[in-house]
DNA sequence: TTCATTATGTATCGAGTGCTACAGATAGTC
DNA sequence: GACTATCTGTAGCACTCGATACATAATGAA
């Protein structure tokens, strides 16, 4: 009935992700994008409706890729507080890859002063930051249960602090990254929770 | 011998700081900074040499005047175990305070992509960081030798886990701030970590 | 006063911004 | 082929960006 696309909207998708990746949103203008996606004007209005949507749309492809795979990571670990380890690991990991587009996870990313006036990012961000916590708060009550954890240990307390630290870690990571310091430093942080 | 100044270079450079600690680097407008600290091109061009320099200029200035206060915070108190609370409670009293200008302290606020590409900035704000960390080892190291810290206690690998959390702290309110909340993740956090 | 020096206001630069209008190309339906 | 619907390339929109050119105004030393 009408004209099919003429690109692939996944890869293309892939692409513009990287680059937002990469350069953040402000860092990354309309016709890097457009360029790295290969596609006109015309194609990425017609499909994305504006630069802002598109952000979102890389961001929510992001996690479906890439953080999907880390709460996979944490999910299937033995234990949760193995899990929390595997999570640690899979950061250094991804920052020690000359091949990931850039050295801060794009969800830690995102959190800047220009989400304050995107009330639907920073809606989306703050949803997925608490599920992502929810998951690891019911998988460490489940260890507790099972005696895997110390009965004092309070996951719902936890779990928030398990997460702003690493939030630090990918802005630290920013201006200087030395993975044994990293190690190190984490060692100290988990052990110092219990975990 | 040569025409004066017509307006205050403090002043100015504290409202251009304001504004720069409000939106960040790419959120102001060279326009919105003229119009802030009531200048025209010419004036700024002078004094401040680009953009670029000016918001170095205004970050430097921010750690004279807020920053300053807050490792006097640290170092004013009876132990370092309070100086790092004290820091914290500095922190929760800044984000409840309608007055401060941004929700996020402009440090924390200038860790971003684009700082990786201004090498000047980066050292700069690396150094600010591992100077503040070296006053807290030095300070814990003496309450140490006092028996203020058990002996277990090891400063240079505690102290980057407080500065790298403080930084996931300060983002996290970015994206949804709760006093009470932050207060129970803090009291977690360093209770942990024997504080 | 003369003069060099610096400060300021105005106008504008060239480049880049996100975005849109519009004509033409490509598809399925009749 | 005619018709409708969607896609795409090109050109350009109105605007903002950071930065600059230049004439003018103020200053103090000679």
């Amino acid at each position: 009935m009408a004209r099919t696309l003429e690109f692939d909207y996944d890869t293309t998708l892939d692409r513009a992700t990287r680059l937002f990746w990469k350069s953040g949103y402000a860092g990354t203008s309309l016709r890097d994008l457009l360029k790295e996606m290969g596609i006109g004007e015309s194609s990425f209005y017609n499909t994305l409706k504006s630069k802002k949507r598109a952000y979102l749309e890389c961001l929510k492809h992001y996690n479906e890729t890439v953080a999907r795979k880390r709460s996979k990571v944490f999910l299937e670990a033995p234990t949760a507080a193995l899990g929390v380890r595997a999570l640690f690991k899979n950061m250094l990991e991804s920052l020690d890859n000359p091949d990931t587009p850039s050295v801060i996870c794009m969800m830690a990313g995102s959190l800047t002063h220009e989400v304050l006036d995107e009330a639907e990012l920073r809606e989306y961000i703050e949803g997925q930051i608490s599920t992502l916590q929810d998951k690891m708060i019911a998988r460490m009550n489940a260890d507790k249960r099972d005696g895997l954890l110390a009965a004092g240990f309070e996951p719902q307390l936890v779990v928030p602090v398990v997460s702003t630290y690493m939030q630090g870690l990918w802005r630290m990571a920013l201006v200087s990254y030395d993975r044994s310091r990293f190690e190190q430093q984490i060692e100290v942080f988990l052990t110092g929770l219990g975990l």
